[in-house]
DNA sequence: GTCAATTCACATGAAAGAGACCACGGTCTAGTG
DNA sequence: CTAGACCGTGGTCTCTTTCATGTGAATTGACGA
């Protein structure tokens, strides 16, 4: 037994493709940054007057998904605290994501991530926000230095809870004595700002640096680039990265999807105990991304999402030309007496396929039958060979 | 036949409630010297 | 006397409900040709 359990991992060990599969995963940061060059100067640029203890101006980064934003923004954090740790500086640079689920995602608790950062301990919950405010303003501003605050995938806070929160932050640096403040917005969506309070708007935007998505021949470099680090020699066949390009090109540059896409290859290939990576491991590897994250989603999902989703499936099974909200609310209905569980009303049923919209799991569309009144017209699009997958989940979680 | 008004059946927005979780400060209680 | 248990108050957070307002084309009905 223990012997066999040996092969398997002498197998393992011996058997891998990769020679560091760590390139390949999305939080590391390379050495270069190719094709960002400029950029990475316009960031040093504007945050360089840091080393001389000088307020460098906010500054608005956008682009889309995988354009190498956050990447960028780490790579100049992390050359200016080596400088200024070499010339004893007082900087320090707090990064917060605000999309990372569950960890900042209200204005509590960016407030309190950033707090944890400076080493204190926050309670989760159960304080006024203002408090955590005011004990932010007291310890920055113990002593003369400079605070940089990043608040990454901003957007995201802002269509959750208002730009009420971006006023409060750029107004801390009003409350400081002998600290200084400045805020980099880091945000995917490129129409950000135009719906921002213009105040908010003014301030934050001092600088703004726009990335545009990596077109193929340039992912192809950065594939290439990492490919060569990550895999052995031999491994990765002639037309896997161009394809691999291709398919992320496809989806407006994202150099992050690429580099997921090639590791998952990777992946399958070890799986299958082969040697060679070919491009047909692309086209899997795709499939197994989708396949992954909607079955994650849906299994994970509340109760009553999986009821709304089960009738959606029973009626496209039925082959009506035209699901509307009602017809799902009524099969709802139905399921959740005989599963004996409390009924939502339409209105939150009419936000729960919403979000399943969102997810991509269905799509509609509002349309108006004229006299018969306005309703969404739904559309389930799994692909079909999951369909089966995902009815074994709900019957499994909902026993129908 | 034409055109504006009407109407339906929801979509969409805003506000507020319910219940879980949590911190904090004050009060009570049991153990200790 | 003191540490720890316990309680009440007040805060956040998520999921919902309730109430209010918005919407776009089929239908209606008045009008004129």
């Amino acid at each position: 037994m223990t012997n066999k359990v040996n092969d398997i991992f002498d197998s393992f060990t011996s058997k891998t493709i990769f020679k560091d599969k760590q390139l390949l995963q999305s939080n590391y940061t390379p050495e270069v940054i190719p094709h960002r060059e400029k950029e990475i100067e316009q960031i040093a640029g504007i945050l360089a007057p840091s080393l001389r203890l000088e307020r460098p101006s906010n500054l608005f980064i956008y682009g889309k998904t995988g354009t190498g934003k956050t990447l960028c923004v780490k790579y100049v954090e992390n050359e200016l605290i080596k400088r200024a740790l070499k010339q004893n500086i007082e900087l320090s640079i707090l990064y917060v994501n605000c999309k990372l689920n569950k960890v900042a995602d209200t204005e509590y608790r960016i407030v309190a991530e950033l707090l944890r950062k400076l080493n204190e301990k926050v309670a989760a919950t159960g304080l006024p926000t203002q408090d955590l405010y005011r004990r932010f303003t007291e310890i920055i501003d113990k002593k003369k230095q400079l605070v940089i605050i990043i608040l990454d995938e901003i957007d995201q806070a802002v269509k959750k809870m208002g730009d009420d929160f971006l006023y409060h932050f750029t107004r801390i640096g009003s409350d400081l004595s002998k600290a200084q403040v400045s805020i980099i917005g880091i945000s995917n969506d490129l129409l950000f700002l135009d719906n921002l309070d213009p105040r908010v708007k003014s301030s934050l935007s001092e600088e703004e640096i726009s990335f545009h998505p990596y077109n193929a021949a340039q992912l192809q470099d950065i594939l290439k680039e990492r490919s060569k680090k990550a895999f052995k020699e031999n491994i990765v066949q002639t037309g896997v990265i161009e394809k691999c390009a291709a398919y992320a090109a496809r989806n407006h540059g994202d150099a992050r999807k690429a580099l997921e896409l090639l590791r998952i290859a990777g992946e399958l290939v070890e799986r299958d105990s082969k040697k060679e990576l070919d491009f047909e491991y692309i086209d899997k590897a795709n499939n197994k991304i989708e396949k992954d994250k909607i079955l994650d989603v849906i299994s994970n999902a509340p109760k009553h999402f999986q009821l709304v989703l089960s009738s959606i499936i029973s009626l496209t099974k039925k082959n009506k030309e035209a699901i509307f909200t009602t017809d799902v609310y009524d099969i709802y209905l139905n399921l959740c007496s005989k599963t004996r569980l409390e009924k939502l009303t339409q209105r939150r049923i009419g936000d729960i396929i919403s979000e399943f919209d969102l997810q991509g799991i269905i799509s509609f569309k509002v349309i108006s039958r004229g006299r018969h009144g306005r309703t969404r017209e739904i559309k389930l699009s799994l692909p079909t060979h999951l369909i089966g997958k995902v009815e074994g989940i709900l019957f499994e979680s909902l026993g129908i």
